[in-house]
DNA sequence: TGACAATGTAAACGTTTGTTTACTACAATA
DNA sequence: TATTGTAGTAAACAAACGTTTACATTGTCA
């Protein structure tokens, strides 16, 4: 019952990227009466799908998310109601969405780190970089994506692949950082 | 300027989950009148950031989504603007959000095909799995993740670990699948 | 400098908003 | 059967909504 509600809200949600008004609810929840929705939207926001300040309805994370399990290594996943979290990806994976951008990865240049050609990394933009970070750099004019390290004996920094096929890049002239991976997602299409 | 606005309203949504009104506009962009929101919203309505239907507004998909670039080998990344896709995380890698669920990846056994150890892996719930599909899968009563194969001489499915470590899991008595893995997702929180 | 467009102000507008009140219908319980 | 709580209707409310109009200010460029 109130669950149906709720999913009605989602898919029009999903339809219009916004919630309806009470009116519109009106037709969505096929009730006559404004005290009627009232009421299930009272229900929601104390069960903790949608908030109310001064008047203005908005979803919590609830509202959106899909849960997140754990696993014990051997044996059975945790899918009981109690320990499921919820989560967005892209706020999970996207802190600073105005400096971050994706970038489409292509060679084998990261792939003992996992990052495969087809691969999409969420890059944040910024010029500082720590050692160990996975960068997205400019190095004597050409584009790429490396980890970057430091030579403690000559005191620079320089790029390093991950991949045993690849030496180190010690830039000649200038090395620029341009951001730093943040995260990395794989869709598996179809495999064979 | 008009990046401005756009910018605001989007640290207002990502605070709320939802566009303010023109009055809270009013103290978000600075202006004095109502016309001058007006005329902004206006801008961003035909630049595609945000709808208007029947004195609704919502935000678009452009509106939440990142930039996507993508790069040559080696080389410069196509930066322009032209060529700019966007997308958001959450509706690349989620194609049936009521079926879908998330999992926290523990153990190594999908090492090779680069699913590691605290990665978070989309599951799509279904019964039915193609050989070749990474499975969540119940067998012998104990629950992994794993490749589902199959057995031509046999005739039989069995899974398989991305990683020589493990050897090729036959079921005994029973081999059930949950769900299948559409996609994985790994965040670098900071690596030295 | 003068003309013109762009951009903002101020006020007023009819609608629509979410909320409240009073009342009704119905199901569950003892 | 009588009682009590739940869930809905209908109507009325002030407040807030998005829009429009008329006018002022500003910046641009010949």
């Amino acid at each position: 019952m109130r669950q149906d509600f709720l999913n009605s809200l989602k898919s029009f949600y999903s339809k219009y990227r916004r919630l309806p008004s009470y009116s519109e609810m009106l037709k969505l929840f096929g009730f006559a009466s404004k005290k009627a929705v009232f009421d299930v939207i009272q229900r929601l926001t104390e069960e903790g799908f949608l908030n109310k300040n001064n008047r203005k309805l908005s979803p919590t994370s609830s509202f959106f998310a899909i849960p997140l399990y754990g696993v014990v290594k051997a044996g059975y996943p945790i899918l009981t109601e109690e320990n499921k979290q919820y989560l967005t990806l892209d706020e999970y994976l996207i802190e600073d969405p105005v400096s971050s951008f994706l970038l489409k990865v292509s060679g084998d240049s990261l792939f003992d780190i996992g990052i495969f050609d087809g691969d999409i990394v969420i890059i944040e933009r910024k010029k500082e970089a720590k050692p160990g970070d996975i960068v997205l750099a400019e190095i004597d004019n050409e584009w790429t994506l490396k980890i970057l390290r430091r030579d403690r004996k000559r005191q620079v920094l320089y790029l390093e692949a991950a991949n045993d096929k690849y030496p180190p890049f010690y830039p000649k002239r200038e090395l620029k950082i341009y951001g730093v991976v943040k995260a990395s997602v794989r869709k598996f299409e179809r495999m064979n």
